[in-house]
RNA sequence: GCCGGAGUGGCGGAAUCGGCAGACGCGCGGGAUUCAAAAUCCCGUGAUGGCAACAUCGUGUGGGUUCGAGUCCCACCUCCGGCACCA
């Protein structure tokens, strides 16, 4: 009888689940589909980096991995994925380095992580693998991206329609043409406002075929525009603002990042902001996430107001959630971006203005933002009439106001915004108090609600009446309207890099932009010996995507007339790729579709995915992009859900131990020595300082999960992992821990199987104490997975072999059904011992064990006595003992006797199964 | 500044609906086994006082509610995460 041989196990059995197929799961419609519940399981794909996996990969694949096998034995049908994020920035700018093609250093970083994967027995259907990168992939991700192109967003339906419906609308005369280029309705009893303002209309066959295409490439869900982006010369391309660091660097590089408007790809998801603000309500995920794309998506609702210009006979709108505050407007900002800016400015203040404006747009967004303490502006020269009072208020321009948001300009009312207030000290500006604060508050820059004063016929309303009386007034007197406003922007959509999926589009001087046709995709990367980007010191050279430089990829025949076009330089972000992932899952291998319906139906249903876990860090993008393509492909009826993602998890972080020496440098491990007095340097004796950080290589505290498995193997790894804390906890990851859910495996073993000195404790019929704890343990066990409370099963678990222990023996029908519970956190132990138990077949399909109640219910249960709420003693009574019976039994305790003698019982309390409290004087 | 989350032994953590604080594991102390060590096994292990039985204190701090508070309420402190002039 050989010792625990993790090596030799773990190596067998995934050996035998790999030949077998153990884990390949079937669809709707295959030979050997059987028709059952289902349950989607879903990791959030890895990026396949060089530095590959590290100790927080797997803890949310163990947490997922135990459920997905767990509901193998529920009998449920499990879709458990696995594939790779492989397009992007790092990958690419590592190949520009080093000279290597990216899809080499990609190819061979998925080698890494996926041989890495595969060491931990994970139960993935390893035939659905795929890689954003493969083209068989990216075809589809290039066709979703041709719906967004072809459709629009019909606020009248709420959702996307395809683009012909707005043409045909068009041609109908259905819908006409506002002199912006904006749709309107025409209605029978006149025209009506339908996306955007109304100010004059033309009919669809006025137009040239020149402004059709106009009107209509800028109702498309994916469209171009000039817009404000980080730009990275250095780099070569425009960042988004997550790659930019607070300093203003690239993250990758730490190169300078510039703000700069550039024609860009967008996709329109700020159509999409109710619905996916609205749509949060129904999903099972933690609150804290749900908050986080609230906040992003930031819905407001308030009041446009518009100001007369009279000096110049133009207008102002401002956007306000504060239209209450009205009366107290005193002066107005612009964005120094205002399109008004240089109308408004009088010439005796035009230099100052010029000056001002010039200096905020030669800063980045970040270098305003961060100057956050002292207010900066300049008076225009110019007024505004308050259209409540008639007033007569200044203009100012100020970077306090941006133009990204509401229409670029406010109305400041000092004595209730704190922005405004701290402007209005600076400059010394008029203060007006039209809001009573509670009792005790100062009025000067209270924003909360109140009582309105100083507002003429409006004084006394509370400010959220107000609010609704004012807008009435508003727009009863054409002066403005009620609005709702977001914080959401839409998605900047293209890269000038290599690396990414390029757009399946052509420009053609004589038919626009014009689509690839669907047989013609994928459209793949052309082969190019030098991949690298036009970089340059200079912040204004125009970008140069590298694409550029494959002219013959570049030229092509339009698909629409056959004459010369050129190709789209941009390629896609890296977002692109894991916004679809978990649908191509679904059928992996398709090539009519990016999906079949049937399997889309099998496996989404009814709410989406069943179990998603990922890491916190994609609390908003990641989640936020995935669900705005995924209410496209279903307004468009490609799929059948609304939301992709019933039920969210995030794995906490798992951070190490980092030591530092006196002058605050980095120890690495092997050179920390741990004493009674605390810890120290190994050789100099030197006292250390620990702390909890990230992993990272500057700190020496990076545990890298190949030498774990080396050392304990995958199991005890995946134990540690669970056993560590609650799944959703940050929590440092100790090695020291290890070897105790290490010496458990041992245990185990050593229990079913035994070793050179020790004999198995397996006999043939188990004690009948050990029967109930086994009862107890597969209920705790199975109601713990439900609840993703994985390191209190397995602490059941070594309570359960300690009793076994204790007990002295098992039996063989216990250590079979005890196997089959610790199967889905050790898997290979499981396998191995269950063979050893006389098993032919794997336990992967084996039914999860029953408990029975009745055997769990203790037949006499302990209770403490409190007096006075302090526990002064414990008796044993009946499980159904009544209240009587139970305080007799209480009295009867010589401690609690003697704690209640000579004093009287006042109250008698007793909590069924818990305690008994008798309150005395 | 605003919005989340968390503070429990030497350490990671457990504690159902307000009901025995510290499960389980690490570490540490003692013992068994061993020529010895590793491994393994057994016992102990919140603090203070006591030979002991036992007593007192104890879940970030200060108040409160309650027969009873780690758990509920109020105020505050610290740490972690997110957002950040969003009108």
């Amino acid at each position: 009888m050989a010792g625990y041989d993790f090596a030799a196990i773990e190596r067998k059995w995934q050996q035998r689940w790999d030949d077998d197929g153990t884990f390949a799961q079937p669809n709707p419609g295959d030979d050997s589909f059987a028709d059952k519940p289902k349950c989607y399981v879903l990791d959030m794909f890895p990026y396949p980096s060089g530095a590959g996996l590290h100790v927080g990969h797997p803890e949310g694949y163990t947490a997922t991995d135990i459920v997905a096998r767990f509901m193998r034995m529920r009998g449920v049908n499990v879709l458990h994925p696995m594939g790779y994020d492989a397009f992007g920035l790092p990958a690419e700018q590592y190949a520009v380095e080093h000279g290597v093609h990216p899809r080499e250093t990609t190819q061979s970083n998925i080698d890494t992580i996926e041989r890495q994967i595969r060491l931990f027995g994970f139960s993935y259907d390893w035939s659905r693998r795929i890689a954003t990168t493969d083209p068989d992939y990216f075809k589809w991700t290039q066709w979703i991206f041709l719906q967004l192109f072809n459709s629009w967003y019909d606020p009248a339906a709420g959702a996307a329609r395809p683009i012909e419906d707005l043409i045909r609308g068009l041609s109908a005369g259905e819908y006409v043409v506002g002199v912006g280029g904006d749709v309107v309705y025409n209605t029978a009893d006149g025209l009506a406002p339908y996306l955007g303002d109304m100010l004059g209309t033309s009919k669809w066959h006025e137009l040239t075929g020149e402004q059709q295409r106009a009107v209509i490439d800028n109702q498309r869900l994916a469209y171009q525009a000039e817009v404000p982006v980080n730009w990275c010369p250095k780099l070569g391309t425009v960042l988004a603002n997550e790659e930019v660091t607070n300093e203003g660097r690239s993250e990758r590089g730490n190169w300078p990042v510039y703000r700069r408007n550039l024609r860009q790809w967008m996709l329109r998801i700020t159509c999409y902001a109710d619905r996916l603000l609205n749509g949060l309500d129904g999903l099972d995920w933690p609150e804290s996430i749900k908050i986080m794309q609230r906040n992003w998506i930031g819905r407001s609702e308030g009041a446009n107001v518009i100001f007369e210009l009279p000096d110049c006979d133009e207008q102002l709108e401002v956007y306000t959630t504060r239209p209450d505050t009205l009366f107290g407007a005193t002066y107005m900002v612009l964005a120094p971006e205002h399109p008004l800016v240089e109308e408004i400015t009088t010439d005796a203040r035009r230099s100052e203005v010029k000056a001002y404006v010039d200096a905020a747009a030669g800063k980045s967004e970040l270098e305003r933002t961060a100057e956050t303490k002292e207010k900066t502006g300049v008076f225009t020269g110019s007024y505004a009439v308050n259209p409540v009072n008639d007033e007569r208020i200044p203009i100012w321009v100020a970077d306090y106001v941006m133009m990204g948001y509401g229409t670029g300009a406010i109305m400041a009312v000092p004595a209730h915004d704190t922005r405004d207030f701290e402007f209005a000290q600076t400059f010394d500006l008029p203060i007006v108090q039209v809001v009573a604060p509670p009792e005790g508050e100062d009025w000067r820059g209270y924003t909360g609600d109140g009582v309105a004063v100083n507002s003429g016929e409006f004084d006394g309303l509370p400010t959220a009446e107000f609010k609704r009386k004012i807008i009435d007034w508003l727009e009863a007197n054409d002066r403005g309207r009620r609005a709702v406003n977001y914080k959401l922007r839409d998605w900047l959509f293209s890269r000038q890099r290599y690396w990414g999926e390029p757009f399946p589009l052509v420009h053609c001087p004589d038919c626009g932009t014009v689509p690839l046709p669907e047989d013609a995709l994928p459209l793949t990367l052309p082969e190019m010996d030098d991949f690298s980007p036009q970089t340059s010191d200079d912040p204004d050279a125009p970008p140069q995507p590298p694409l550029g430089k494959a002219t013959d990829w570049v030229n092509t025949t339009c698909p629409a007339c056959g004459g010369a076009a050129v190709r789209e330089l941009n390629t896609m972000p890296q977002w692109a790729g894991s916004c679809w992932y978990y649908l191509r899952f679904c059928d992996p291998r398709n090539d009519e579709r990016f999906c079949d319906p049937t399997a889309e139906r099998y496996w989404m249903s009814p709410g989406g995915i069943d179990l998603y876990v990922g890491g916190a860090e994609h609390a908003v993008l990641h989640l936020l992009y995935a669900r705005f393509w995924h209410k496209v492909l279903y307004d468009l009826g490609h799929v059948s859900t609304p939301e992709p993602f019933a039920k969210l998890y995030n794995q906490g972080m798992i951070r190490s131990f980092a030591y530092r020496d006196a002058r605050g440098m980095p120890v690495s491990y092997e050179d920390v020595e741990q004493r009674d007095d605390g810890v120290c340097h190994r050789q100099t004796g030197e006292t250390l300082t620990e702390s909890v950080e990230k992993m990272s290589k500057s700190l020496k505290n990076v545990v890298n999960p190949d030498d774990v498995i080396a050392e304990y193997g995958a199991d005890t790894f995946r134990l540690y992992e669970m056993f560590m804390g609650p799944l959703e906890a940050s929590k440092p990851w100790n090695t020291q821990d290890v070897p105790g859910v290490h010496r458990f495996c041992h245990r185990v073993w050593r229990l079913i199987v035994g070793n050179e000195e020790t004999p198995p404790l397996l006999g043939d019929r188990g004690d009948e104490e050990l029967e109930r704890a086994l009862h107890k343990l597969i209920r705790k066990v199975g109601e713990d997975i439900q609840a993703m409370k994985f390191n209190t099963a397995i602490a059941a678990m070594m309570e359960f072999v300690n009793a076994a222990f204790k007990a002295g023996a098992i039996g063989r029908d216990q250590a079979e059904r005890f196997v089959l519970v610790l199967a889905p956190f050790a898997p290979h132990l499981g396998e191995e011992l269950w063979e050893r138990l006389g098993h032919g077949e794997s336990l992967a399909y084996e039914p999860w064990p029953d408990y029975d109640e009745a055997m769990i219910a203790a037949e006499t249960v302990e209770l403490a006595v409190q007096v006075n709420g302090k526990v002064r003693g414990r008796v044993a009574v009946d499980a159904d003992a009544d209240e009587e019976a139970v305080i007799a039994a209480a009295l009867a305790d010589d401690k609690v006797a003697t704690a209640v003698e000579g004093k009287t019982i006042v109250k008698k309390i007793v909590v069924p199964g818990r305690l008994v409290n008798l309150v005395v004087t």
